[in-house]
DNA sequence: GCCGTTTTCGGCCCGACTGTTTTCAGTCG
């Protein structure tokens, strides 16, 4: 069954397709935004008795979907294929080359690939009417450099050079204030590229000195109130913009960067009918010929103006906030401070560099009152997984150092492995000695849906499990997710009482928002965890509540934020 | 193609920057 990613990346192409066929701008917007429908989705389509039920998705683009859900091609998509090439989708990635370039290459200069771009002479380009010799250059050049292997960044590594460049902004003379938006600032789990507004009174010296600055190896554009640059990130190029606006108009121009799109266009088609306009500079009356913005200093005044409560910049993704907004039934989003304990860290005994000691301390430091050790179980050999023996030794030790402290309760549990055929890695007996079980899946990825789903079902059906750990199994950048029914995972967590875990490691970050945000409405708890393996990680949990707070949960949500007293009785309470 | 607090037809968010142009189309977010 293909996933919604997977469905909203065919409209896309349809999207595309029909952008280089030049059909009629509406039209193309339409399949544009039940493609976003489909991703911001909070469950999966295939799940639906009908896409309708979809904003924005009507009967033409409702049947596309049944087709795509179906896993057939649908009609549309194979008239396009068949006449146009498919690889004038890749063409219009690259930068500066849209649709209407990419179907003059190929109409004029034959050309209905990267590859063959590459290959054109920039002459041969400049000769077309409307192109001269510099956007010739650029459109070979960039061809050439052209790297298929879309990357893009985790959001740790985005914090930190979108920080750092957030730094030269601000000790900038000329900005009054600063911040980052885009993507990042709605706490996505990847970032494409970095967003940066800055208010200021002199634009112009601030936009022509970040445009010099040292870390820049590339300037995209550059103007009096916008700079696109590109630095050297981790793994290649980064595209940076930085948008300056008059210090009065700080709130617009930050809500306007941090979209997202989809957001900004329900939130602006709402304006216009109370008569309004929205835009980076402000406010406006609508139907004006020459419009006169009124400045929103601050967010807030934007939502207000519309009849709406405040809406989080990670919820804003059209996918329902508007509504519950306008209602008043927004949740108030769990919060990195919500959090009492981390259910789920390694030590030395397994694979982890911390020892217990070292490990309680840090979350000590936290302010955490609980922890709970999870070490590898026996036969994931590669971490170093502990033998029953080692186990009972290590249960030993816990106890010994839980005496010490008085701040926090140290408990013994585990992360084991769930076996091929459904199994666990350790005997009952054993497991109900622990305080806490992690039950996780770390080899034989490849068994097919049917077989992984039963897999994990088996695992939760078992009484002392008490949350399965990242339940997909995705590695951002380097693995997909194992094929796996997650709505099934999610029907049978509500049935026997098991938690999901939020994996906040920055490369997992699994599961999902989207499937948090769907395990949340069928009444499942979720555990938020840093996995961590050192002092440092245990810092991670932040990310995780990044991802929680886009799948709109609240603190009642997660069983780490229960108060001591309320966890041990869910620990004893059992399933 | 979608949609409805004037509408089942006639609208559809808003603006910056570039390159190649004498007034704007294309791209991007």
């Amino acid at each position: 069954m293909p996933s919604n990613a997977e469905i909203s990346r065919a409209l896309e192409t349809v999207v595309t397709l029909m952008e280089i066929r030049g059909d009629e701008h509406y039209r193309v917007l339409a399949y544009q935004r039940a493609a976003e429908s489909v991703a911001a989705a909070g469950s999966p389509v295939s799940d639906l008795d009908d896409p309708k039920e979809l904003p924005h998705v009507g009967e033409t683009t409702a049947e596309v979907i049944r087709d795509l859900v179906a896993d057939e091609t649908p009609d549309i998509l194979d008239e396009l294929m068949a006449e146009i090439p498919r690889g004038l989708v890749e063409v219009t990635r690259l930068p500066g080359v849209g649709p209407r370039t990419a179907g003059r290459l190929w109409k004029e200069l034959d050309a209905t690939s990267v590859e063959e771009v590459a290959a054109l002479d920039a002459s041969d380009i400049s000769s077309l009417k409307g192109f001269g010799k510099k956007s010739a250059e650029k459109i070979v050049a960039s061809a050439e450099k052209y790297n298929s292997e879309e990357r893009r960044l985790l959001i740790h590594t985005a914090t930190a050079l979108g920080g750092k460049l957030l730094d030269f902004v601000r000790n900038h003379p000329a900005t009054e204030k600063a911040g980052l938006a885009g993507s990042l600032r709605r706490g996505k789990e990847t970032i494409g590229d970095l967003d940066i507004v800055a208010a200021s009174g002199d634009a112009k010296s601030l936009a022509d000195d970040f445009a010099e600055a040292e870390f820049v190896t590339d300037v995209v554009a550059h103007g009096e109130t916008k700079v696109s640059i590109v630095v050297d990130g981790p793994d290649g190029d980064v595209d940076v913009d930085l948008r300056i606006v008059a210090p009065e108009a700080y709130g617009s121009l930050l809500h306007h960067f941090t979209g997202s799109q989809a957001h900004n266009i329900v939130l602006r088609e709402r304006a216009v009918k109370m008569d309004t306009n929205i835009s980076e500079y402000g406010l406006a009356k609508a139907g004006e010929d020459e419009r006169e913005y009124i400045p929103a200093e601050t967010e807030a005044e934007i939502y207000e103006k519309l009849g709406l409560a405040y809406i989080p910049p990670e919820l804003r993704e059209d996918a329902g906030e508007l509504e519950a907004a306008e209602e008043g039934e927004l949740p108030r989003l769990v919060e990195v401070g919500d959090v009492r304990g981390d259910l789920h860290v390694h030590t030395n005994y397994s694979d982890g560099k911390g020892t217990i000691e070292s490990m309680a301390e840090a979350a000590i430091e936290l302010g955490y009152e609980y922890l709970v050790f999870c070490d590898h179980s026996q036969s994931l050999r590669v971490a170093n997984g502990l033998s029953p023996e080692r186990l009972s030794e290590k249960m030993v030790e816990v106890r010994k150092v839980d005496e010490k402290y008085g701040e926090i309760h140290l408990l013994c549990g585990s992360e084991v492995d769930i076996l091929k055929d459904g199994s666990l890695d350790y005997e009952d007996s054993l497991l109900e000695e622990l305080d806490f079980v992690v039950a996780s899946i770390h080899t034989s990825f490849q068994i097919g849906e049917e077989a992984m789903t039963d897999r994990i079902l088996r695992a939760m059906n078992n009484e002392h499990v008490r949350t399965i750990a990242h339940p997909t199994g995705r590695v951002l950048n380097r693995r997909e997710p194992y094929e796996v029914n997650v709505s099934r995972l999610i029907k049978e967590a509500a049935a026997t009482n098991t938690a999901l875990e939020l994996n906040s490691y920055p490369d997992r970050l699994d599961l999902s928002a989207p499937y948090v945000r769907e395990a949340i409405k069928a009444g499942v708890h979720i555990t938020i965890d840093t996995d961590a393996h050192d002092e440092s990680a245990l810092s991670f949990m932040k990310y995780g509540v990044t991802q929680a707070r886009r799948a709109w949960a609240g603190k009642g949500n997660v069983v780490n934020c229960l108060p001591w007293g309320e966890f041990e009785e869910f620990l004893k309470s059992g399933k």
